[in-house]
DNA sequence: GGCATATAGTTAGTTATGCAACTAAATCAA
DNA sequence: TTGATTTAGTTGCATAACTAACTATATGCC
């Protein structure tokens, strides 16, 4: 049986290459099922924010490939469950820093111990050589749909 | 560079397993360049009945991965907009039969050329190679999370 | 035949996404 | 300094997703 465990930095990239398909409804399944009421989108800008506490709304929008309108709703849900605050910026008062409460840093330890189960669990059988090519092919895809705007 | 044209049967699963992505967005700016009023969930829908006519919602769950609730309110639309319609089944009173309309015959080509393009425009530089590994590695994954539940 | 169970599909409620149009603040240029 | 442009974020509207609870029909067992 291979081992598929991941380093942090790798497990988001693979997960989000395969958003919204059947890791992301077991990740979201696991989450209920350790009595977490967050939803995977929620958890993937906490998981920008665990990597780097207090990001603009704007970054949160590149580093997770979503537009400005998403994320201003995602950080609103956040904000409602207490997971996240803005925070304006001192030095430009048109910007929100995104930052992290304790209870977001409370789950985090438990929701990656989940993810990487999950992972795990989706990967088994599947040749490390080949999921590293997973990650090289959709990297290139990016790159190409978003340099020929 | 790469010759990364598909057969019509391949292209759709490498589509399907990048949903929701750059791919699905570039495609979808495509269909309203081209004056199509239709969003990339339907085209799938349309996608499979292009392949085999008149499937049930069921069957139709199951070949594009989504649930019931999802799969009605996807015929809705398209009822709405006269591209398929529902005919009760004759020999099970429970089953719609989902059908093309003469409008979505139409378009099959012209969107189907839409969708080879933007493949070939997502994977150029990307070796044919590595694409069957990463339509391997998701066939893996689903069969991984489907089976196990 | 009649009742329990399984299957096909719908409805309601919440969250998320994309687009277009908007406000407010910052920047740049004349 | 003022006026145009850019940038950060929000709001409104439509579509789509998941869950849970529902209706209606079919099937299977006694």
């Amino acid at each position: 049986m291979p081992n598929n465990h991941f380093k942090r930095g790798e497990l988001y990239s693979v997960i989000n290459g395969m958003a919204s398909t059947a890791v992301a409804r077991r990740l979201q399944k696991n989450f209920r099922n350790a009595g977490l009421e967050i939803t995977i989108e929620q958890w993937s800008i906490l998981y920008h924010l665990w990597k780097e506490d207090c990001l603009s709304q704007q970054e949160l929008c590149n580093r997770t490939f979503r537009d400005k309108p998403s994320i201003t709703r995602l950080i609103d849900n956040l904000e409602k469950q207490l997971m996240v605050k803005r925070m304006p910026s001192k030095t430009d008062r048109r910007i929100n820093m995104v930052c992290l409460t304790d209870a977001a840093k409370q789950i985090q330890n438990l929701t990656i111990d989940l993810a990487n189960q999950t992972m795990s669990e989706a990967l088994e059988g599947v040749k490390k050589e080949d999921i590293e090519i997973v990650k090289i092919v959709f990297q290139k895809v990016y790159d190409n749909l978003t340099i020929s705007i």
